[in-house]
DNA sequence: GTCTATATCCTGATAGAC
DNA sequence: GTCTATCAGGATATAGAC
């Protein structure tokens, strides 16, 4: 699924990346299993601390591929949008699509965090140095650009930045409960769940750019 | 900090609670240990398989606490709110102050979601159902009501709730990462928290009442 | 109800043969 | 590089005295 970006990495060690990512992002650091990893890579047990040290160095690899995969596709995908609309367009797809299209990822980030994320931070300070152009400026960058050129009110850029990425994060964190909760309110009999988040993308953009309250009425 | 709604218990049964909360929390259910909780109740471990007869057990009258506590207030700060403007207002102040005042709740929510959820979900009906109104039920209504009278646009009342919920907690979950980035992008010097929560709040309801597009500006 | 001592199991990590 | 066997520590849970 991700492809590698360091430069000497045997097959093997591929496929004992991959399995320890599902293990971890299925168990989180506490309750992955060295001998599960080993079960899914289908190698022996004693082969991992072979190529990996530890448990440790093996869950810290495997965050730092989860942040550089995210935080790379993101920036790629809206680094070279022109107007803001374009961006605000671009950010909110690709969050949404990845997001939706594996869910682990960000729960994988966002269960580190709530356990201290330590790690978490210090990893993704790493990650945003080796970006050319880290993806937290250029988004702070295109909101301020889209307000001094006046095509949109002059808020708070940081601000944002968090209603955006939250408003686009949030299906994929609280799946499991919104489907619950779906179902008691009833309003998602037959769930599409592709149509569903294409429709997520539209109605985040329609409420964040142009908000819900109707013009000309009351006040 | 939470009172709790069962009739039978004693203060120890409160003192240990409170204890394997805050550990719970903490280190989630894999991390969580027995023995750390007796520390933390200043008890003795054996005393804990007493009151409560195993850690699965405590674990899930944590999570039901944590539920109750949270949709509770949610709930009891919306339902009696007027016009959807007043609403609005009522829902953003209550998600990002509670989320704000305690993030480990949420984060501890999430977590117990990204490792499978299928104790989350379960319970999640349980308080769902104790509810005179369900608060997933109130909230549609809010939104149906405000189309209904003509006070806001046609939108999907889900996938406004999911904007509007991802908008407030996604501070709170992600805030060792925000400050990470925001010193990084140098947009968050002195960081005065509590003032940035409550600009917090504004900010949110101004996006998505008003959305960010500047009036009579192109298209 | 509260303690000490212990059973039983599981985990990460390593030793050593091949 | 790859296996079998095993160590040493730590986890939940219980037995049994008081």
């Amino acid at each position: 699924m991700f492809h590698s970006s360091e430069s000497e990495e045997g097959l093997k060690e591929q496929i004992i990346l991959e399995a320890a990512m599902d293990e971890f992002i299925a168990h989180g650091w506490t309750g992955a299993r060295m001998q599960a990893i080993a079960d899914r890579a289908g190698i022996n047990k004693t082969l991992l601390h072979y190529y990996f040290r530890s448990k440790k160095n093996l869950y810290q690899r495997i965050l730092y591929r989860v942040m550089k995969y995210f935080f790379g596709i993101v920036l790629g995908n809206i680094v070279e949008s022109g107007s803001f609309e374009e961006f605000l367009r671009a950010a909110i797809d690709t969050i949404v699509e990845e997001s939706g299209r594996n869910p682990r990822l960000p729960m994988f980030l966002m269960q580190e965090l709530s356990l201290g994320g330590k790690t978490a931070r210090v990893m993704l300070r790493e990650v945003l140095n080796e970006q050319k152009q880290p993806l937290t400026a250029v988004m702070l960058e295109k909101v301020r650009k889209g307000i001094e050129e006046g095509v949109i009110r002059s808020v708070d850029p940081g601000q944002f930045i968090l209603t955006l990425i939250g408003s686009c994060l949030y299906f994929a964190l609280a799946e499991p409960i919104i489907m619950e909760i779906g179902s008691l309110a009833g309003f998602m009999e037959g769930f599409d769940r592709d149509g569903f988040l294409q429709k997520r993308k539209k109605e985040i953009f329609s409420v964040l750019y142009y908000g819900i309250r109707k013009r000309g009425a009351e006040e």
